[in-house]
DNA sequence: ATTGAAAGAGTCTCAGT
DNA sequence: ACTGAGACTCTTTCAAT
């Protein structure tokens, strides 16, 4: 059985404050949120002990660091039991930063991350073609990330 | 012309450490990288004035929080001039976490975040279906997130 | 540029409500 | 549960190198 999510409102505006920015000390979102900053502590200690909250990650822009080239790639495997394997392989390429399992057209779902097209047309010819099982790709080159936010949690 | 990046492999390494754990303080990240507290300081300082990071986020483990179902969605558009529209319309769908214009057979690829498969229904069924200028969509339910990853900077 | 130390700010704990 | 205050830790500044 999955555990009971129980959280209140006040939870919920902390996650949603602090996935977007999380630099904002606990006195001064406990104003925001009308409670002390210790309550906050309290909370935030509450969403880590129960493995919600998962410390804090650096904000970079990549694209200022010249990671310019986002791509999706859909794989169609030879045979879905293949998965695991090539799963592995495609982990090896540091280049792929996420990796899904899908329903519809294509068995996986991938994106990639390069600096320019030359390291991009590599990984897709000279790496991915080469793993065993993956039967072949279709790529999506994105020209502009429209927006990207997180989700609003608790409504 | 664009600025020239001037980085040396102390900053790459403060970039990838704390792009995982932004939870180090700059005296134990100066530790294992052989430097001072004070030196860590002023890099992160020289990047943040340089607009490459941008504070910090809140580590959220959205499925633990009940945010099962992720889903990629491939559009079609009917005309490629009805983009800035069809950006706005989707926008306004906060379960809409992330959008590309990309090149290949779709238009657009938007990423979906919601709690159950009967909000995804909705959000596809009577939100994106009713939007002006999308000739149809195809969507691709991710059944499992098999890994998702930083970007490694500087090699 | 880097260091180390002092000043300032934030986190964490806890007794009281 | 929430609060406020004290103890502790981290960030930030700065003079010296």
């Amino acid at each position: 059985m999955t555990s009971k999510l129980n959280f209140d409102k006040l939870d919920y505006q902390i996650i949603n404050e602090m996935m977007e920015t999380a630099e904002i000390s606990y006195a001064d979102l406990g104003k925001k949120l009308f409670v002390s900053g210790g309550t906050i502590h309290v909370r935030i200690k509450k969403l880590q002990t129960m493995g919600i909250v998962k410390g804090t990650k650096l904000n970079v822009d990549l694209k200022a660091m010249g990671y310019d080239v986002i791509a999706f790639i859909g794989i169609y495997l030879e045979k879905s039991s293949l998965y695991d394997a090539v799963v592995k392989e495609l982990r090896k390429i540091p280049e792929i930063v996420r990796l899904n399992y899908t329903t519809g057209n294509y068995s996986m779902f991938a994106e990639i991350m390069c600096r320019d097209i030359s390291q991009l047309r590599y990984v897709l010819h000279d790496e991915l073609q080469k793993i065993k099982g993956i039967e072949r790709t279709e790529t999506f080159i994105s020209l502009e990330e429209s927006f990207r936010r997180n989700v609003v949690v608790g409504d």
